[in-house]
DNA sequence: CATACAATGATTGTGTACAATAATGTACAC
DNA sequence: GTGTACATTATTGTACACAATCATTGTATG
């Protein structure tokens, strides 16, 4: 340790942290307006703290900001999710090859650590055990030692939150640990195709749990109504 | 056309183009100092829009922003540079992969025009083409509608101008049109390896001009002095 | 009854003033 | 003469107040 001081976030890196942990966790689901001065009073700043972070949440892609009207929750099509899954796969196969047989003593140690902190938030199977989930796949990027690959990744998996969010018929994620230890094994013994096999199984395995023909529920409020439209009296 | 009103953008995005444009057209050379004061006197707006313009510079990767000391020109270091470039070539293969054979006429009238565009900059041989080069792949991308892949390779290559502009020993881009008349050949015969290969070579040719062993100019402060240190008398 | 229009309200966009912080210049002690 | 401590200055970080804008609602009219 380098003798770790607290490098003295701003206010508005902290709103940042906490509304994208809040949304990566679910806990602000997808639609969900964000309004500048509700955010500012809870979180005791001013709404000038707030819309920087809101602004870096929109640079990643997890919200939506409609110019005089407020910024939301981001809420991915079905097209879009297709679309990020897709980059996914491309990405983190290329995450796989560079790592496969380089991994070095100290990355495996940290990706095991991390896998030790997801089977204990499992139990759990709640929003902290769905961030961490995501945050697997970010420290493989990082191991890579390339940052815009890191960027990429970070980006395009944050996302892939958000789609579940919308579209998961079940957001179990029991098997998930599993399947990160078995890459991890793969990599480390050097075996890049089975790696990148297990990898692609992996990120199958949870865009299938998306139904993307139908968005879970708040979808559009529109949608919802012309639902119930019918039971009303002709 | 559809009626073009424009949009009304706000200050903040009107100043983020402008610096945006100035930094890919390499008049804001890497390590430029962006005052917040200096810039919001200049467009003769308020510090607010100014900071607004750089937090997405900032996530745009184009500058580097310290806290308490100010926004900075990025000054991709060279291992950025590999970092960037064969990020591209992963990203742009697969830009050329899609496109091949799938060209709709629109598209490929987007794409002439855009190169005509580049030919009547190119006498110039200015800031103009340096910029328009750049647009070129990013128009490429676009045509893929994959909303994030287009992110990401715009994101490289306005990164790739930020190298080019730091290592770049002579940034003549006379070859780069006609190479890109030959991709667009290429797409439109639906050949999808020789398009990828002529991507290839182009982001090599590209990629050659820089020499990532010596910085242009202003590189570290502390390196260049390091290497006068010795001249003193100890 | 549907549509067009005007008033209203709420929310974001922008500018300005102040506080906090880091870099620089200066004086002093050794 | 050199190094350190302190004061000064310049620049960013934050808060707040006001203006502009849009959505909504209510009202009138065909």
């Amino acid at each position: 340790m380098t003798s770790d001081v607290p490098p003295k976030r701003s206010r508005a890196e902290n709103v940042y942290q906490a509304l994208r942990d809040a949304i990566l966790e679910q806990n602000l689901k997808p639609g969900t307006k964000l309004s500048e001065d509700i955010i500012a009073g809870e979180f005791k700043v001013s709404r000038t703290s707030v819309r920087a972070a809101l602004q870096q949440l929109r640079g990643d892609g997890l919200v939506d900001h409609q110019a005089n009207r407020g910024a939301f929750v981001a809420e991915p099509s079905a097209e879009n999710a297709r679309d990020i899954f897709s980059l996914r796969r491309m990405l983190e196969s290329e995450v796989i090859r560079r790592l496969a047989g380089n991994l070095k003593p100290d990355d495996v140690k940290r990706l095991r650590k991390h896998v030790e902190q997801e089977e204990r938030a499992q139990p759990v199977n709640g929003p902290l055990s769905i961030r961490l989930a995501g945050e697997f796949h970010i420290l493989l990027a990082e191991l890579t030692g390339s940052q815009v690959l890191t960027r990429f990744v970070s980006e395009t998996v944050s996302r892939s939150s958000l789609i579940l969010a919308r579209f998961a018929r079940l957001h179990s994620s029991e098997c998930a640990v599993d399947e990160h230890v078995r890459i991890i094994a793969a990599l480390q013994a050097g075996d890049a195709s089975a790696a990148e096999a297990l990898m692609l199984h992996h990120l199958e395995s949870v865009a299938v749990r998306a139904d993307l023909r139908a968005p879970n529920s708040d979808g559009d409020t529109a949608a919802i109504l012309k639902r119930y439209a019918r039971a009303l009296p002709t």
